[in-house]
This record gives structure tokens, C-alpha cells and sequence, in this order.
DNA sequence: TGCGTGCTTCTTTTT
DNA sequence: GAAGCACGCA
């Protein structure tokens, strides 16, 4: 599939026919000057300067983006070729939303000619257009951080490292830094401060491990996400005439959130921008939140410096927010040391104080949270879009999920676990990652016997081992399985060459179909949509319509990409997956719901009424992030994006317990919650009524001879003992509902780990427990005795009984 | 080689 | 609460 870079034929073709048309000129021109008439006089002066080096610092609600899309549009209109525009964003979706705006001032067809998204995307374009260079197939493949951190323990573990102090995550996190600072694996060896922290940190080994790891990913022809820019960054160094050539093309560039770019990034910035010094950097140092992914602050601190010529516009009125909030989120962020004077300021309506809620619970906090949204939306008559509940963890959403369900208020998770990292997502996505580069070792070992073809471990194993004796992928090896001996069965040879050959015919069709032809095939002939088809738990029915919701996306990204003479490929769509988030999914609907989501995928969006939850230490700030000065303003900065989310109203809650990893800890509040000014704050110290945990007690119990003190606050405690092979005694953990006489249970949250593993205790009713998932649906127990002592019997089909003892603390209920 | 079972460990944030 | 892993059995 040819990329076009240079459309210049199709464009001047279409470009000419909208663009030079006298008429739409005049539209252009009308809706141009319509516009600038709505904005304030340093945005107006920010949107004019396009030539030369433009730093617009964009403080919360300044209405950055209308600054950002005017400008675009003022360039076009004053006759810049929209092809000779780069703008750079943090997300697909602010890179989509900021088209679409410009689509509406200027025409789609301009627009569609303009070079804008993300870093990554971006740049694996380019890299795709000039893999040559870089010596990649074109067809690279991108390892998520999945896919990297596989590999890692691949290595480790090859190399025999202790897995407990390599692991991963760390190791990969030193890699990602490095590559960051553009530290290649040669010069990270030989770099005194780097090998030296890592000797401190008793992982010296880490510098091979890079090596390694560089040396797999090249073989396997796959680049992952840190190496995207700095191949780009190799890519420009090396060749300057490449270089020279993207210079020519990008007259102009526009990086947004640029207080959140990497050294990296910063240099691709530096390079395309040193012939003809037009960038502008629109960023905001107080929303400064990514440095734990390697930004760096001093980018945007430095810019003067490092553009002397440069004109700074500073946007400080604040349009969003009311004059609490914005005067709330000052007095937060003057505790930093570390920043750019400016005075942010709102000229709107006064309005209501921020509410600091206090919980007993992590459940109680929801419950508030959720009675409050009801009570706005019924006072105010405002729908639930206007609301989102904002965490500093993705692991607090389940606990609110379930008050919303409770009490049927419809919401939705924004990001959290990704559409694409699904297990049988990834699987299907393998097989599309094998198909266009077979060499793709870590989707080779994912699917090899994924349905089951009977190659088990052993024989990947060894098959992995030779090719890496053989310093080539596994695919290699296996097509060398004939002529060499792996010291593989005949029968394991035969499977292996069967699924060489399956691959083999997928790429055939890939070369003559349209991507959704081939993604049905792969799905149907590997088995893969059999496999989950047949298997009916409510699992196996998500996880088959999950895949049909992928073959779907490939069917309108068929149709959406067409174009008259070509058809769409796999690869096309195959490409850019890897670098989509849960975000980026088509067929979003549009029902209304309030929003769920960490602080960090919020920023840059708005909501009339905000939620912080979870406003404790160690929670938010992070524990993690208390040791350092740098850390804790990080923290802090992020407190403030949360902060200046809101419009109209602002609740922050925190709760006295919150029940984590299986044991209840005390939390303390946030001290966060000192930094706000005391003059725009209202304390609401009382619980609302109708919470079902307004009490909370602490109790010391006998269960199986053991003194335990439990602690329960309105929350239900229960031991459990299984008595299928050996007694064991599982952590107290709540039960969410129990009616007030003690008789009957509603629903089990936890069971004993073997169960709950399964996720299978879906609920119970009545003194019948009803199994599903994976113990199949109807599983049902019968419950005898009387609280807090339960025996509980469990039918299995087939594998006979199993008792459970379940031990309730008394439950105190206010009603 | 496959599978069930129970134990261990893990949690900040994400392109 | 969930994933990964080791172990033991078929």
C-alpha cells in the first residue's frame, strides 16, 4: 500500500476545486472574521502571529483549543497549504475534535489534508514512509507496553536474573527512560550516571538487558512506543536530506500540551523547526502531568530560550469556571514553587463553595456521591452528561460503578482497561500482526496454540531457542524446521507447518481482500470465533461479541478510508492499532450518562459538576509520589487539572476507611484539602440520610478459635472456610446488602479466593445463592443456618460438593 | 501436553 | 480483585 505523503495530485486536484472557488473563499473569509470577533485580544493576537516562534501559555478554561483551531483556520485562509501544517497532540481524540472544529470553519476536504495527531501516530507514519532508512520492513509492527514487558521477562529469564529485582515493569521503565532521553542501549552502557543508579538499585544488569531487548525487537521487526520517536529523532539525525525534506514540507507547527513533552519529542520539535523557526507551543506549566512518562516541564520554561525571537501570549481569563473555582484552584497551585507566574482569573458568577465530603467508607462515599448527583440534577434540571467523577486510580471506579448502579444512575468508564488490551481482542490482533510481519515473535507465541493446536511450551521453547541461536525470529525457525533439528516430535512438526501454512494463506488473502474480508476469514478459519461461539458462560457470549464488535470496526473503517480506486487493507487498519486507546473506538454513543475516569484523561475536558474522589493521603497525593519535592508538585499540578475541570460545582470527598487489596485501612484526609483556601470551602460533616452505612463500629470476634477484631461500618463482614480439601481462613471481607433482620442475604461481594477468582458469585438472593460465569449458570447453593455462621453447600455438575462456611459480623443498620 | 487448583503478588497516572 | 505461576494429576 503506497502512503501518500505528498497527495499534491488528488489535493490540488479537490484543494482547487474548494479552496480557490471565489465562493467558498468568501465563506472562509466570513466565518473567519465572525470568529475573531469572539475573541479576546490576546487569543485574537495568539491566532494572528502564525509566522515565527509563538509560545501561548493557556491557562485552565482559556480557551485554548478555539485558540488552537482559529489559528489553523486563520493559516489557511490566509493561504497556506494545509498539507504544510503539523499539529501535534497528546490524544487521537483531541487530534479528531480539533479536525472536526476546523472541518466546520474551513471544509472537509481542507481539512482532511492537514497532518495532525498524536507523537506516535505521526511519526509511525513517517517511519513507515522512510523504514528504508531505519532499516524496518515498512510493515513494522508496534509492541504495546504488553508486548514489551513480555519480552523483558523473556530475557530475564533467559539470562537467569533473579525476576524478583528485574522485573518488568522496572526494567522497562529504565528502558522507556533512556529511550526518552535518547540513550541508546550502546551509549546507555557506557554512560557513568545511568549504569551507576542502576548499580545502586542492585540491577546492573540492566544495560545487557536493553541490549537484548534492542536486538529481539529488531529481529522481530517491531518497534514499541518510545522507540517511535527516537527512531524519528536517528531518522533526522542521520539523514539530513530526510530531514530536509520534512523541514520543506511542515512550514508551520503547532504542538498542544506542550508542557507534557519528553526530550525527545522536544528534540523531533527542535529539528523540524530549525529551518524556518514557525512553531508555536500552546501549553499550560500548572496542568504539567506526565513527568512519570519522561516529560519535562523545563520544555516549555526553556522555550524563550530556546527560540529568542519568540512572542509570548499569555491566556488568563479563565471561561469555564465559576470565580470560586478558578480562585479555589490559584490558592492550590501557589503552593508550587516551580512555575510561571501568571494570574488566572474568571469573570463569571461568584457561585456555590467546593463541598468537602467526609465518608466513613470508600461505599458510603459513593453512595453520597451518587445522592448528590441525583439531588442537583432534580433541583437543577440538568441532565447527567453534565457530570463526571473524577480518581486518582482506575482501581477506585468499581466501588463508585456500583453505586451507580444502585442507585440506576447511568455513567460510563472513560478509558480504563482498553477495548484493544482485551484478552480475546489481543488475540484476534495477533493474528493480524502475524500476517503482515510474520516475524512478530511475541503475536507468534501468543496464537501458535492459541485455539489449541497441541504445541505446547516445551516446543515453542525449543523453537524459540534456536532462533535465537540463530539471531532470527521464530517464524524463521520454523521455516527451517525441515532442515534442521530442533529435537521436535514429527507430530508437533506436522502442527507447527500447519500453522505456518494457516498464516501463510491469511497473507495471501490480506494481498487480494478488503480488510474486513480478510479480518472475518481470520476470525472464522483460526477458530478463534468458534471457540468463544461455543462457549456460552456470560464470559464467553462478551468476549465473542467483543470480537464482533472489532470485525464491525473493521467494516465502517472499510468503508470510512475507501477511496475510488483502491481497496482498504488489513494492514492500513492493522498499522494504527496498536497506538488506539478505549477512546478511539467507533459508534460511541450518545446517551446520557455521567463520565468515570482517572484525573489524567481528563484534562482538557469540561463538566458543570465535578466530583473528586478519594481525596486521601497515599491515594491522592500518590504514595509513591511523597518522597520529593518535584513529585509532590507533580501531585499537586494534578489536583489542580482536576479542580479546574469543573463549571458550576465542585464536591470532594474522601473517605475514613477504604478497603484495599483484601483488608480495611484507615485513611487519613488529604492534604490536599489544606492547600484550597479555607474561604471558598463548606464542610458537610453529616452523611445524607438513606445511606445504608452510617454507622461504624469496631467488634472483636471469635471465628475458628481465632480472636479477630473487625471493623465494620455499616458494611457486613464474613470469614469463610473452605472445606473442600484444606481449611483455610480468608480475609473479612464486605457484603454490600443485608436486609435488617439479619435473615437474609442479598449478595455476596467476596467469596474464598478460589471462587472469587472465577469472579463467579454473581449474587444471592434470599438465602439462594446463584452461581453464573464460570461454573456455568443456575449453580445453586442452598444456605442453612442463621447468621453470623453459615453453612453453605455448592452443586457442582459433575465434580460433586463443596461446603463453605460463611461467618457474617452483625450488621448495625440506621434506617 | 493440558488442565484444575491454590498461592503469590500486585497498584499511580498513559501515548 | 485479577493475573500469573507452580504444582500435581490425567
Amino acid at each position: 500500500m503506497p502512503l501518500s505523503l505528498y497527495p499534491q495530485k488528488t489535493y490540488s486536484r479537490n484543494y482547487t476545486k474548494i479552496y480557490f472557488s471565489t465562493n467558498i473563499i468568501l465563506l472562509i473569509y466570513i466565518g473567519v472574521q465572525a470568529y475573531l470577533k469572539e475573541l479576546n485580544e490576546v487569543q485574537r493576537e495568539a491566532v494572528e502571529n502564525i509566522e515565527g516562534p509563538v509560545l501561548v501559555i493557556a491557562g485552565a478554561g482559556s480557551g485554548k483549543t478555539r485558540v488552537l483551531t482559529f489559528r489553523i483556520a486563520h493559516m489557511l485562509h490566509l493561504g497556506k497549504h494545509p498539507a504544510s501544517i503539523l499539529a501535534l497532540t497528546f490524544t487521537n481524540k483531541a487530534a479528531r475534535e480539533m479536525k472536526n472544529r476546523i472541518a466546520k470553519i474551513i471544509g472537509e476536504k481542507a481539512a482532511q489534508y492537514l497532518w495532525m495527531g498524536t507523537f506516535h501516530s505521526i511519526f509511525a507514519k513517517i517511519l513507515r514512509f522512510e523504514s528504508k532508512a531505519i532499516g524496518y520492513p515498512a510493515s513494522f509492527t508496534i509492541y504495546d507496553s504488553q508486548d514489551s514487558k513480555n519480552l523483558i521477562k523473556t530475557i530475564v529469564k533467559e539470562i537467569q536474573l533473579d525476576p524478583n529485582i528485574y522485573k518488568p515493569s522496572d526494567v522497562l521503565s529504565r528502558i522507556s527512560y533512556a529511550k526518552n532521553n535518547l540513550v541508546t542501549a550502546k551509549s546507555y552502557a557506557n554512560n557513568a550516571q545511568i549504569t551507576e543508579t542502576d548499580r545502586q538499585s542492585r540491577k546492573p544488569e540492566i544495560s545487557r538487558i536493553y541490549q537484548m531487548y534492542e536486538n529481539r525487537c529488531k529481529t522481530s521487526g517491531a518497534l514499541d512506543f518510545d522507540d517511535i520517536l527516537m527512531k524519528t529523532n536517528y531518522l533526522f539525525e542521520k539523514f539530513p536530506e530526510i530531514l530536509r525534506k520534512y523541514q520543506d514540507k511542515f512550514k508551520y507547527l503547532l504542538v498542544d500540551e506542550y508542557q507534557d513533552t519528553n526530550f525527545s519529542q522536544y528534540q523531533i520539535i527542535r529539528r523540524l523547526a530549525s529551518l524556518h523557526h514557525n512553531v508555536c507551543v500552546v501549553g499550560d506549566d500548572a496542568q504539567s502531568i506526565y513527568s512519570f512518562r519522561g516529560a519535562r516541564i523545563e520544555n516549555i520554561l526553556n522555550f524563550k530560550k530556546d527560540y529568542p525571537e519568540n512572542k509570548v501570549f499569555k491566556l488568563e481569563q479563565n471561561y469555564r469556571s465559576t470565580q470560586n473555582i478558578v480562585n479555589a484552584a490559584n490558592s492550590v497551585i501557589d503552593k508550587n514553587k516551580n512555575q510561571i507566574k501568571k494570574n488566572v482569573f474568571s469573570e463569571k458568577e461568584v457561585g456555590n463553595k467546593i463541598k468537602i465530603v467526609e465518608a466513613f467508607t470508600d461505599y458510603e462515599e459513593g453512595y453520597l456521591i451518587a445522592g448528590r448527583i441525583n439531588e442537583i440534577r432534580f433541583n437543577q434540571q440538568v441532565t447527567y452528561n453534565g457530570f463526571a467523577i473524577l480518581y486518582r486510580t482506575n482501581a477506585q471506579s468499581r466501588i463508585l460503578e456500583e453505586a451507580m448502579r444502585k442507585k440506576n444512575i447511568p455513567y460510563h468508564i472513560f478509558g480504563g482497561i482498553s477495548f484493544y488490551q482485551r484478552k480475546e481482542i489481543k488475540d484476534l490482533l495477533s493474528y493480524f500482526r502475524l500476517v503482515m510481519n510474520p516475524n512478530d515473535d511475541e503475536s507468534f507465541k501468543r496464537i501458535v496454540n492459541y485455539p489449541k493446536r497441541g504445541i505446547g511450551d516445551a516446543s515453542i521453547d525449543k523453537l524459540s531457542s534456536f532462533a535465537i541461536q540463530n539471531d532470527t525470529s521464530i517464524w524463521q525457525a520454523a521455516l527451517m524446521l525441515n532442515e534442521s533439528n530442533m529435537g521436535l516430535g514429527a507430530a508437533v512438526q506436522t502442527k507447527i507447518l500447519a500453522f505456518i501454512a494457516l498464516i501463510q494463506s491469511f497473507n495471501v488473502s490480506a494481498m487480494n481482500l478488503d480488510a474486513y474480508e480478510v479480518a472475518r476469514q481470520i476470525a472464522i478459519s483460526s477458530g478463534i470465533l468458534k471457540e468463544l461461539y461455543v462457549d456460552k458462560s456470560p464470559e464467553g457470549v462478551s468476549r465473542h461479541e467483543n470480537l464482533q464488535e472489532l470485525l464491525n470496526g473493521i467494516k465502517d473503517f472499510t468503508i470510512r478510508e475507501k477511496t475510488d480506486d483502491e481497496i482498504v487493507t488489513l494492514n492500513q487498519f492493522v498499522e494504527n492499532v496498536a497506538l488506539l486507546t478505549n477512546e478511539d473506538k467507533t459508534g460511541e454513543d450518545e446517551s446520557e450518562r455521567v463520565t468515570l475516569m482517572t484525573i489524567h484523561s481528563a484534562k482538557g475536558l469540561e463538566f458543570k459538576h465535578v466530583f473528586i474522589a478519594g481525596l486521601e493521603e497515599e491515594l491522592f497525593p500518590s504514595k509513591f509520589s511523597v518522597t520529593s519535592l518535584s513529585d509532590i508538585e507533580e501531585e499537586r499540578r494534578l489536583f489542580y487539572v482536576a479542580i479546574t475541570r469543573a463549571e458550576v460545582s465542585l464536591c470532594l470527598s474522601f473517605a475514613r476507611t477504604r478497603y484495599r487489596w483484601g483488608t480495611l485501612s484507615d485513611c487519613q484526609p488529604s492534604r490536599f484539602i489544606k492547600d484550597i483556601s479555607p474561604d471558598f470551602l463548606e464542610f458537610e460533616s453529616q452523611s445524607i440520610s438513606g445511606s445504608p452505612f452510617s454507622s461504624f463500629k469496631s467488634e472483636t470476634l471469635n471465628i475458628n478459635g481465632v480472636q479477630e477484631k473487625i471493623q465494620f461500618n455499616g458494611l457486613e463482614k464474613k470469614k469463610f472456610k473452605s472445606f473442600s480439601k484444606k481449611t483455610e481462613t480468608q480475609q473479612v471481607k464486605p457484603l454490600e446488602i443485608i436486609n435488617s433482620k439479619f435473615s437474609k442475604i442479598d449478595k455476596i461481594r467476596s467469596t474464598p479466593n478460589s471462587i472469587a477468582n472465577n469472579n463467579s458469585l454473581g449474587g444471592i438472593k434470599t438465602g439462594t445463592l446463584v452461581f453464573h460465569e464460570r461454573f456455568g449458570n443456575g449453580k445453586v447453593i442452598e444456605i442453612e443456618g442463621e447468621f453470623p455462621e453459615t453453612k453453605a453447600t455448592i452443586e457442582f455438575e459433575g465434580s460433586g460438593k463443596k461446603q463453605l462456611l460463611l461467618k457474617f459480623a452483625k450488621l448495625t443498620l440506621i434506617s
